[in-house]
DNA sequence: GGCGTGACTTGAA
DNA sequence: ATTCAAGCCACGC
């Protein structure tokens, strides 16, 4: 089974307004976190809102590997969330984790 | 089948 | 508080 779909579903899950981090979804898939930021980097071409994942600080770490690295900060201010620094304010109030949501 | 790599995480200096 | 190092695991070559 290749973990990038697993990863790709969860991703897929997460709701409107809310943010996960590559930790959290590691977890959930019992795998190490460098590999579920590796399955977002084959995610290019997939339908996954791939801005709605962060690191485990709520650091938008990724937004360099957009094809616009202002897009990922657009994308989570249209959803409500707020970007400081590349940093979500409210990270911890808009955090979803998978392994509660999705037990 | 071994080696390097990465959008991470944690703990220690 | 900030910086450094090591651990982690699946994928590609």
């Amino acid at each position: 089974m290749q973990k990038f779909e697993e990863v790709y579903e969860v991703v897929k899950l997460i709701p409107l307004g809310k943010v996960t981090s590559y930790g959290a979804i590691a977890k959930y898939l019992s795998t190490g976190a460098r590999m579920v930021g590796w399955a977002m980097n084959s995610s290019h071409n997939l339908n996954i809102p791939a801005h709605r994942v962060v690191n485990f600080k709520g650091v938008l770490t990724g937004k360099n590997h957009f094809s616009n690295p202002f897009l990922m900060q657009e994308l989570l201010e249209k959803e409500g969330h707020k970007v400081v620094n590349n940093q979500l304010i409210n990270f911890k109030e808009v955090f979803w984790d998978p392994r509660l949501a999705l037990e």
